[in-house]
DNA sequence: CTGAAAGCGCTTACAG
DNA sequence: CTGAAAGCGCTTACAG
């Protein structure tokens, strides 16, 4: 590999020269740069990145953590971050969390060495406390991604961007109970996990407005796995007497074991049960039941992250953003009381 | 930030024993170590991996690309390719290239920036042919990933892991003419993708070993989208003579795309179309169609592309390993002739 | 307009 | 058993 040295000395000139060239960042003599550049044509010379960052205060990358990539809903968010950081000349790390918080923070870990820029964070539900206060020690930016984080007032502030759940279930239940239902069985998963909670408490919130019961009962929540999942809600659904008349779940895992118990049951979605879910399926335009599903604008999500975390490095001094987008119902035959089956 | 010069000042040590106690590369003293350590922990002290990285010939790191992570295929395999890259002590840089050359070949170049120790890729249908050539050049091992290549005898060979697609096929095809199907559609996509190249070969070879002919309408090649798809399967299905009995889908989007057509045609599947895939849907024990499926070993494929890694690095000169290994078939009602549905 | 030189934080022969 | 010093490949004040 040919190095800054061997480009500089068959061009006749200095390192000092070359780098100014190549980074553009003091005035050179056309003619003198002319000879740089044919020099690392000739050579092939490709700067040292390693080098450089070991220079630089900026590395020209940023990291990115997800609970699951392969989930739809992440899928979008980390194209929305690719495209943004591309965009930007911003090389892009991406990590896997498994939803596991010591993978998770080996993930940032591995990143932190890596001295990327900055840090965009979709965090798993049990994701230890010291984990923001890890990277705030670090003073690296960081950007909280669709889950977002509960902070008392003198910790700080961190920048985050998800969705307006609370504004989404509102309008789900309008929805549910226009169509006459009031036995509705929220399944709700793990309430560490921010969005989850909102969704959960704006579940309650819109049935209190209502006027509308919750019992107990009709909440299930804290399951992790499809299979737990399943294994809570099958017995809610096996005596018709108290049985729900709407499922709603809060995230496509949940659907998943939600839908598994419906149909274990032996009971037809709408005709027997209506349900709809946050997050969904993919290409569920395709296969029956057709479920209405709250889709949230993931990919745009991704990208504003990406701006987010742009701003605080231009910025670092500025108060945190907050910012909430709005999520899309897509209404369909599984919540509407009409269809036959 | 404390540095290693930190550390060896506060134990009375030179930076050499502190690197060699760091790397247990050399023996130190007992007590001179604990003091070592109790300096490194004093001071907070990590190391610098980018000027390590730098004097080493290692950054034990290994880079992934693959054509879209958020495809459930893909998505196994990038699980299997971190779960072995965890277990063994590298950390995992990820791209996705979204189906698109010039940000596949921008990533690879990020990555050997980044001077990974290897490459893993699966790489996009338009993959320009000089990109193997350059990871050559730079004399990074690489290891292909589900999309294999079919290199000349003396351009060297590559170290590769995929599935045996000609079984697969010739399986699905059994099973379709057992059930009557003379007339099968094959939607096998872009014929640059060598999986897709293999099932539309291991197609034409099992039909021409059961006596069949392959009338060339029942070939659909060369689309790369859904929308595409359902634009050339449509007319194919608008009137009934002539029409196929049977689809097979060489991919989840191939399948989409078709699946599309089907439904905008009115016909029911399996009633009056039967319908296979490759990769399938997320989730489809829970939808209708019940679809057949050919499942990849896609955890198992990430895994094994992280071992052919792994003895590249331990061996340069060895001979390359190419590795097949066998999907799995979930027969299911939409190629059933007895059902209902 | 350009160059000589220090320094980023490590690793590793070389020497004792 | 340990240390002084060179060097990895860059960037960037400093000097002219």
């Amino acid at each position: 590999m040919a190095t800054m040295v061997d480009v500089a000395s068959l061009a006749g000139v200095s390192t000092s020269t070359v780098s100014h060239v190549l980074n553009e960042t003091r005035h050179v003599e056309p003619e003198t740069k002319e000879r740089v550049m044919s020099a690392v044509k000739a050579t092939g010379y490709r700067r040292d990145v390693l080098a450089r960052s070991m220079r630089r205060a900026r590395t020209d990358s940023i990291g990115l953590v997800v609970s699951d990539a392969g989930e739809p809903a992440f899928a979008d968010m980390v194209h929305g971050v690719e495209e943004a950081a591309a965009h930007n000349g911003l090389s892009l790390l991406l990590a896997n969390s498994a939803e596991d918080p010591a993978r998770e923070r080996a993930a940032v870990e591995a990143l932190l060495d890596r001295r990327v820029d900055g840090l965009i964070l979709a965090r798993v539900a049990g994701s230890t406390a010291g984990l923001l206060e890890r990277i705030r020690k670090e003073k690296k930016p960081l950007v909280l991604l669709d889950r977002l984080a509960d902070l008392g007032g003198d910790q700080g502030q961190v920048d985050q961007v998800g969705v307006n759940n609370q504004a989404a279930m509102a309008a789900l239940v309008d929805h549910l109970t226009s169509q006459g239902h009031e036995r509705i069985l929220l399944v709700s998963g793990d309430l560490r996990v921010s969005s989850l909670r909102e969704r959960y408490d704006g579940f309650r919130a819109a049935m209190l407005t209502k006027g509308m019961a919750v019992p107990p009962e009709l909440l299930c929540e804290g399951t992790v796995t499809a299979a737990a999942t399943f294994d809570r809600v099958r017995p809610l659904l096996a005596t018709a007497s108290g049985r729900p008349t709407a499922i709603l779940a809060c995230s496509t895992l949940l659907a998943a074991g939600a839908l598994r118990a419906v149909q274990h049951e032996g009971l037809r979605v709408p005709g027997s049960m209506a349900f709809a879910t946050f997050d969904g399926f993919t290409y569920s335009d395709l296969f029956q039941p057709q479920i209405t599903t709250v889709r949230q604008p993931a990919f745009q999500l991704g990208e504003s992250a990406v701006s987010l975390l742009l701003q605080r490095l231009e910025n670092p001094a500025a108060p945190a953003t907050i910012l909430r987008l709005e999520s899309r119902i897509e209404f369909r035959r599984s919540t509407s009381n009409s269809s036959t089956d």
